[in-house]
DNA sequence: GCAAAAGTGTTTACGCTACACCCATGA
DNA sequence: TCATGGGTGTAGCGTAAACACTTTTGC
């Protein structure tokens, strides 16, 4: 068997919740991902993940802390977790180059100064897409969805503290459907996820009764409903 | 960032449901682990996971088959999947090598032949293991058990026949608790996972009601209760 | 008939959805 | 007082665990 030099790189699908810049939409927040514009070739103009080749003493996911430092402020970035690796021999030119793509969480009040080549795009519209990122980001979408239903992973979309109806809207954007609010407080109360803080937000521009305001119980990463079905017995 | 050569390894773990050889357990079917003892150094003595390093033209499943198929029949493994990536610099000795995990299952029955230096083990009673083997040996059966319990992947462990018992013998030693045979066969049912054949198994050396065989109605891994909470309305 | 093993029925419990209804506030 | 949005109560549905009971076989 030949061996040839083979490159490792780290790619990261960082995702925001946001309400979209341009008033195309209602104003209903959407699920954006951060991403970058090509000035040179190879793909020159199309966008690329955050991130780049592994360096000799660094763990993948310190390597992917160092490359997204050039894009945001690591200290806006709650969540960071390995999804998947694409070794297609061909996914990019040049030499063979292995991706290891990230899960990224950025919660939802932050606007993290950005590079000017730097930008946020909904997730229901990309643009044309470098290589193979494209699938990447729809290979992440559908993993956090899958997550924001068996684990706490939610703390690293909302703010410190929020009402129920602004979570609900930060799931629904990210689970691409509507979601119950009454339902959603329940659920994640009995799993003990959110607590309440004991304080309420001041009423909206149009009246309507105060929100009483949530946070997180944990903010570390949690799994909350292991078992599906097939639950140990006790 | 200073950039050396960085090599790329797969490893397998590979399980199958088996009954012990010696007869110190009482019997029971237990899940074991394909491993081969190093002859030579690093870990001399040392037991290690079946792989190596990827291959220039392969990606990684093609090249975790191509090594499998060193010390089993690839007929046998009936399924075969990414599962994480290794990425300590100094996971192992020499050259910086990152190592991609692979979850592969080969059925009950089948007794593949082996070279002399692989064995099966016990995942309950694990030799000592080369570098960072063994915390990969229990990161898969983790995977695993998670995914018994929303996916069709016990297809991957059962004969293609099989008595309710049998599968909840299967279950049970890969969940590493007990399974009832009543509740299984319900759940799957309901999933549409298995289906009867229609035909039934002799009764057993001392006698008892004949069991009614069933099997797997598709041999390809597929999820079958996707959401734990957080369903999409309906 | 009797023991052994397989399969069925039934009860209980739990978690999620849906929806009607009640409550608190600003104008 | 009314419109608006937040919060609660509750009924219904679906799924799973537990376990007693019935059925079918060999001896």
């Amino acid at each position: 068997m030949a061996h040839i030099i083979t490159e490792h790189e780290v790619l990261a699908v960082v995702f925001q919740v946001r309400v979209p810049a341009s008033a195309d939409t209602d104003g209903k927040p959407a699920l954006h991902v951060l991403l970058w514009q090509r000035a040179l070739d190879p793909e020159r103009g199309r966008w690329s993940l955050p991130g780049g080749r592994l360096g000799a003493d660094e763990d993948l996911t310190s390597s992917v802390r160092r490359q997204l430092a050039e894009k945001v402020d690591l200290r806006e970035l709650a969540h960071l977790e390995q999804l998947a690796v694409f070794s297609d021999p061909i996914r990019v030119p040049g030499p063979r180059t292995i991706a290891s793509s990230f899960l990224g969480l950025v919660p939802s009040p932050a606007t993290p100064e950005l590079p000017s080549d730097t930008c946020w795009h909904a997730v229901s519209d990309l643009p044309p897409m470098a290589f193979d990122h494209g699938p990447m980001v729809e290979h992440a979408r559908i993993r956090l969805g899958a997550k924001l239903s068996y684990t706490n992973i939610g703390f690293a979309l909302a703010p410190d503290e929020f009402a129920l109806s602004t979570l609900r809207d930060i799931y629904s954007a990210a689970l691409g459907h509507h979601v119950d609010a009454t339902n959603l407080q329940r659920v994640l109360e009995r799993r003990n996820v959110i607590t309440r803080t004991g304080t309420t937000a001041r009423s909206g521009r149009s009246g309507g009764r105060p929100a009483a305001l949530y946070r997180f119980a944990d903010s570390r990463y949690r799994v909350t409903d292991e078992f599906a079905a097939l639950r140990p017995p006790g």
